[in-house]
RNA sequence: GGGCGAUUAGCUCAGCGGUAGAGCGCCUGCCUUACAAGCAGGAUGUCCCUGGUUCGAACCCUGGAUCGCCCA
């Protein structure tokens, strides 16, 4: 492609050429969908970010955190997405190599669910279909649905390398899976064993602790007697009475526990309880773990049904009787309750142990339920045999690391977070009873329990079957039978490898991985620091020795109106594709950022369901219009200063003091802008562009400059040179402001500058420089001074509007002010005031001079130093000046008496930093000059 | 029970030792040839309470209140 002069009128949304010449090139308003699927388009066609390892430049990478496959975007994304892209962008102008590398993990449990769902309808069983018919369906679906999300993360404008998308499942991850599993193993780091899982009998599946919910639920207890055997009735007692939240697992009872050091009861611990409807006879035990004040101090003990329980059964070498099948049904060792499920069987149970005289009271009693994240169930407790991950080795080497500093959190607080869930951390369940997934390369040696997989059967960890095999044979003989798990991993378990697994790990000479692991930053939210950043941190150190990025961002989560967590199922999720039609990828993205501004904190962000509108993203949409229009404005006024003949601003003389002022501005917004972007304050980044964009350079200096930029029709060779100058300053000013908000609203600035800088296609200006700093530009002396004439311009528009004067009224102004530096920059600058002001003439006077003048009618008004004269006469309205110039007065006398009252303390002035005191003094003598001068006016006028 | 965060204008939030700011909303004027998705001007606060440190506290420290989250 040559270089082609950027066309607008082949684009959609923009107008034909009309006659008027220069309302030909951009239409108003701005209209963000053409412009921002156009530029998608032709980022991924130049292939503008998908990186070469062999190009030179410092590395900076990130991969995504990978969306569902099967979800579509909320706003939880869009957030994510924003702040990654933002941070992305900006390394990408400032040179470096860059990869951004997106992808979707595969959900087990989401998916699994979903095709039961549908296969319920055609009315078959999973096991019906046959778990590769299954999950051929699962590709199918996965292959029609799942690019879904992928679509939507591209109308956001994500600068990633969709050419190295990646998927859990891929083969090169899925190799990256089994490996990672065979070393753990190898290292002793996974076990197989029965234990109490957290069991979710919505999905038939074991769930990790991560995946339960606790859940503060309005109760009952229950209190009931259970039979001592020898039905003893010494003082009294011939029951024992227990209080439990769950007379369903009862019939597993195994125990009833004391505490040791508890008199009520010390005298029946050894004792027999005859269990009722099962008539087993169990122990009444001693713990120390038993509270005396909870309920009647006694407790039931079910090891297969309760944490606590088990830990307790495990110290007196209990049995573990299970009563309940993996649906949550009763088994056969419930008795006569045996297929109720366990909600029923409660009911059952308790009027049961009514009809037996054993129901004492039931009490309502809050506590705490596990509930299962995804089947929203509560989690049963189930004793079965499942693969773990030992996690104290792994977090022991994750800790090493963070003594050193690795990873850095920002904000630091969730560093505390992150290390004390290491600290003391459980073993991982790792097993899922789903066929969606990674199969656990496991083979059990099932000719040794003949060919039957029991707990006792012995297993081969291998890559393959075929290797499996070979491991086998070499241990139990030549004829072995062998089969593979039926389980599949964890989700998290590939998650836990994505930094690596996707750039080609465990195949370590791969290019990308050498250029691009460890990555730089990882960004995402607090609400995963445990489930994804720790277990990656863990997997990382242990396969790669080295903590997957230097950097972690941690965000908040995008609430409501009402500051509820939007989510799916409270239905108060906002759909960011929706607030993209109606505003624009790039509004959203700047809305998004710009609220950020205390990283880790939640973001509010209110959304009129019915309309369809949202204040905030609004504001945004309006901002992207306002630099729409400062373009148009500039295409207009730039005449033949083009792009590549305007880069040679020097601070010399050709240069006004507006011109000055706005590029000592634009120096300093750069230096911040650069630091902010670096240290990840996105939000104050995009305030500071905001305000500097909008305030300094579109309410300021574009007004400013407008009569300058007008030449009259004989233009004198200075007024040509000077319209010159202006120009060029004018560009360069949007050109690297458009640079610098670019991270922040990718396609707009796009557009824009093309049309500024008539850059052909190939040139995009993702792939530009960041602007140099002209750090010689900065001078806070000409900032002060301009902050003088602009508060002076205020004044005169204030006392015209409290004055009554009509808009097109044009008026003299005289300025009075005895203070040589404001003098002179209102002196410098009389053909902006004229016209920014609406007068006449302007003169500056100092108090002498105009005390010499003949006394006239004038409205006045007084700002410190400085006094503003509008010598005209009738039609204003003196009343509303009188009452306007009294409150001034009022103000400036508590000023007074306030500084007054400070200077006026001896500590004060011994005690505060001599620059502090003066600076107060200053003030004080500037509010008596002002009240001074206020009086004055006022007599005049009464 | 342990920990973390929040509490500032009507709303959403900045500010984190030198007597309070923004956006939205509100009031008053304006279709001023970049922009009405705009322009100009304006009003609005016991900075949750309580002690303390300090010449000086929204900001630091004690204690407490309310709301939210995480872990047990």
């Amino acid at each position: 492609m040559g270089k082609i002069p950027f066309d607008f009128s082949a684009q959609k949304g923009h107008e034909e050429s009309t006659s008027d010449e220069t309302s030909r090139v951009l239409s108003n308003p701005y209209n963000p969908a053409s412009t921002e699927s156009r530029w998608q388009v032709i980022w991924e066609r130049n292939k503008a970010f998908h990186p070469d390892p062999e190009v030179g430049g410092e590395s900076f990478s990130v991969v995504i955190p990978p969306p569902n496959v099967t979800g579509t975007l909320h706003m939880g994304h869009a957030f994510n997405t924003a702040l990654i892209d933002a941070i992305v962008r900006f390394h990408r102008l400032l040179g470096k190599n860059v990869l951004c590398l997106p992808g979707t993990d595969h959900a087990s449990i989401a998916v699994q669910t979903i095709l039961e769902k549908q296969l319920q309808g055609e009315g078959i069983t999973p096991e019906e279909l046959g778990r590769q018919s299954f999950l051929d369906r699962a590709w199918a679906w996965k292959s029609q649905s799942g690019g879904k999300i992928v679509e939507q993360l591209r109308r956001m404008g994500y600068s990633v390398d969709w050419q190295r998308e990646r998927f859990t499942l891929d083969d090169g991850l899925s190799a990256a899976v089994s490996e990672a599993f065979v070393r753990l193993h190898e290292e002793g780091l996974i076990y197989r064993g029965e234990y109490l899982v957290n069991w979710c009998p919505a999905s038939e599946s074991a769930v990790s602790d991560l995946e339960v919910e606790m859940r503060e639920v309005e109760g009952h207890l229950w209190h009931f007697r259970y039979p001592l055997v020898d039905g003893s009735t010494e003082e009294g007692i011939a029951y024992l009475e227990v209080a439990t939240t769950r007379p369903e697992t009862m019939l597993g009872d195994v125990a009833v526990a004391v505490n040791p050091s508890d008199k009520r009861y010390q005298h029946l611990v050894g004792k027999k309880i005859k269990l009722p409807f099962v008539g087993r006879h169990i122990p009444v035990i001693a713990d120390s773990h038993v509270q005396k004040d909870f309920g009647t101090g006694c407790v039931k003990v079910t090891p297969a049904h309760d944490p606590n329980d088990f830990a307790i059964g495990k110290r007196h070498d209990l049995p573990q009787i299970t009563v309940m099948r993996k649906n949550g049904s009763m088994n056969e060792h419930a008795g006569q309750f045996e297929g109720l499920d366990r909600f029923e069987a409660r009911k059952a149970i308790v009027k049961a142990l009514d009809e037996e005289g054993l129901f004492v009271k039931v009490e309502p009693y809050k506590h705490s339920v596990p509930y299962s994240d995804r089947g929203k169930v509560p989690v049963e407790p189930l004793l079965s045999t499942q693969w773990f991950v030992r996690a104290e080795p792994l977090a022991a080497k994750t800790r090493d690391f963070l003594e050193k500093g690795q990873p850095r959190f920002i904000p630091e607080r969730w560093k505390k977070v992150y290390s004390d869930w290491l600290t003391d951390i459980r073993d991982w369940c790792i097993s899922r009873q789903l066929w969606w997934g990674h199969r656990i390369p496991a083979w059990f040696v099932i000719s040794e329990t003949s060919n039957q997989v029991t707990n006792q059967t012995p297993y081969v960890v291998a890559h393959s079957k075929e290797e499996a095999l070979v491991k086998a044979r070499k241990k139990y003989g030549e004829l072995v039978e062998i089969q593979q798990e039926q389980d599949v991993l964890d989700t998290w378990f590939s998650s836990g490898l994505w930094p690596f697994s996707t750039l080609g790990w465990p195949d370590n000479d791969q290019q990308d991985f050498n250029r691009w692991y460890p990555t730089s930053t990882l960004v995402t939210g607090f609400d995963i620091i445990f489930f994804w950043v720790a277990r990656m941190t863990m997997m990382a150190g242990f396969l790669t020795k080295k903590i997957p990025f230097a950097d972690v961002y941690i965000h908040g989560l995008v609430r409501d109106e009402q500051n509820r967590k939007m989510s799916k199922s409270a239905g108060n999720g906002i759909d960011p594709l929706l607030l993209i039609d109606n505003y624009g990828a790039d509004a959203l993205r700047f809305a998004l950022v710009r609220e950020v501004a205390g990283a880790g904190q939640d973001i509010r962000l209110d959304y009129d369901r019915k309309k369809n509108t949202s204040a905030t993203v609004e504001a945004s949409r309006n901002f992207a219009n306002k630099l729409w229009n400062a373009t148009r404005f500039a295409l207009m006024n730039l005449g033949d200063v083009t792009f590549e003949n305007s880069d040679e601003i020097t601070i010399d003389c050709h240069l006004q003091l507006s011109d000055k002022w706005i590029l000592s501005r634009l120096a300093r917004v750069n230096r911040e802008t650069q630091d902010r972007y670096s240290n990840y304050a996105l939000g104050e980044a995009a305030k500071g562009l905001y305000e500097f964009a909008w305030n300094d350079f579109c309410d300021w200096y574009i007004e400013l400059i407008k009569k300058r930029l007008q030449v009259g029709d004989s233009p004198s060779p200075s007024e040509l040179l000077d319209q010159r100058m202006v120009r060029k300053v004018l560009l360069k000013v949007l050109t690297d402001l458009l640079v610098m908000l670019h991270p922040l609203m990718p396609h707009l600035t796009e557009e824009l500058w093309h049309a500024l800088t008539s850059c052909s296609e190939d040139t995009l200006l993702a792939l530009e420089a960041w602007p140099l700093i002209k750090t010689e530009a900065v001078d806070q002396s000409l900032e002060n001074s301009f902050s003088d004439l602009i508060e002076a311009i205020r004044v005169v528009r204030n006392l015209r509007a409290v004055a009554g004067l009509k808009p097109s009224q044009e008026v003299p102004v005289r300025f009075v002010t005895n203070r040589s530096p404001l003098a002179s920059i209102l002196n410098e600058s009389l053909p902006e005031i004229t016209f920014l002001t609406k007068a006449t003439t302007v003169d500056v006077l100092d108090a002498d001079a105009a005390a010499a003048q003949p006394s006239e009618k004038a409205l006045a008004a007084v700002s410190g130093e400085l006094q503003v004269l509008l010598p005209i006469d009738g039609l204003v309205d003196l009343e509303a000046l009188g009452s306007r110039l009294e409150k001034d007065l009022i103000k400036a006398q508590k000023e007074i008496d306030g500084l007054s009252a400070r200077l006026s303390n001896p500590n004060f002035a011994k005690n505060a930093p001599p620059n502090i005191v003066a600076e107060c003094r200053k003030k004080l003598a500037e509010a008596e000059v002002q009240a001074q001068l206020t009086r004055k006016r006022l007599c005049d006028i009464s």
